[in-house]
DNA sequence: AAAGATATATAACTTTCTTATATATACTCG
DNA sequence: CGAGTATATATAAGAAAGTTATATATCTTT
């Protein structure tokens, strides 16, 4: 349910990864999705998912195709043949960052700060 | 160099466990050590840095001393001893996030990491 | 019939970051 | 001795990325 200030600039990178990894997936699916394997941890809102995904789909990255389904629309989005590279890029580069983050948060991390010393 | 948008809520999370982990530390050093730390990856700015120290103070997380050192005015931060439990509570909080953002993402635990190893 | 789950989307607002600017001292290099 | 770099704190304008509220609509369960 926290869905707080920490989620910020993490969710584009988690919704290209699940993009990645599941192929096509439609909104609604994709915040059940996040729900679930973060254990109703992190709660992707639609306020906060579809300008991602119409974002990512004007940068050429997602394309999406619409069906009816259940007498329901569904719009179903996926990495692009075009995009793929670059959201390939884009989610190893937060790999990366949260590698970097690791390093601030390893216990007794403090014995660094000797090595800058006054 | 790129300390993009990948990095919104995190740096709060940082500066908190830097001042925990280090005692005091004056605004200039915090960047410096961060961009140390990170190798280069994480630029702190000032103007980010700055508004999320005084915000913390307001809220009696972190409290201040003034000192005049080779001329010039140096404030140094550090976590009060009434903000102790908070700070500590919204470190754990963002660790706990990383654990969760691990399920989405496999870290390969490089080099850097098992440099710092427990 | 009401409530809840399924489904997409926008608008108003807030928070948080980047970039630019202001101020001022100390040290080093040519 | 002047220029540039490093040290030091701070604010303001603007952009980006979230939250919360709202709108619409169908299907399923109680």
């Amino acid at each position: 349910m926290a869905s707080n200030d920490l989620l910020k600039g993490m969710l584009k990178p988690i919704i290209l990864k699940l993009l990645f990894e599941n192929g096509r997936m439609y909104g609604y699916e994709i915040t059940q999705l996040v729900k679930e394997i973060s254990g109703g941890e992190i709660e992707l809102t639609f306020g906060a998912l579809y300008p991602i995904l119409h974002k990512l789909e004007l940068e050429g990255i997602v394309k999406t195709e619409s069906e009816v389904i259940n007498n329901r629309n569904r719009i179903y989005y996926s990495i692009s043949q075009k995009g793929s590279g670059k959201a390939k890029e884009k989610i190893e580069e937060f790999e990366e960052m949260l590698k970097t983050l690791k390093i601030f948060f390893k216990p007794n991390f403090g014995l660094k700060y000797e090595l800058f010393g006054q």
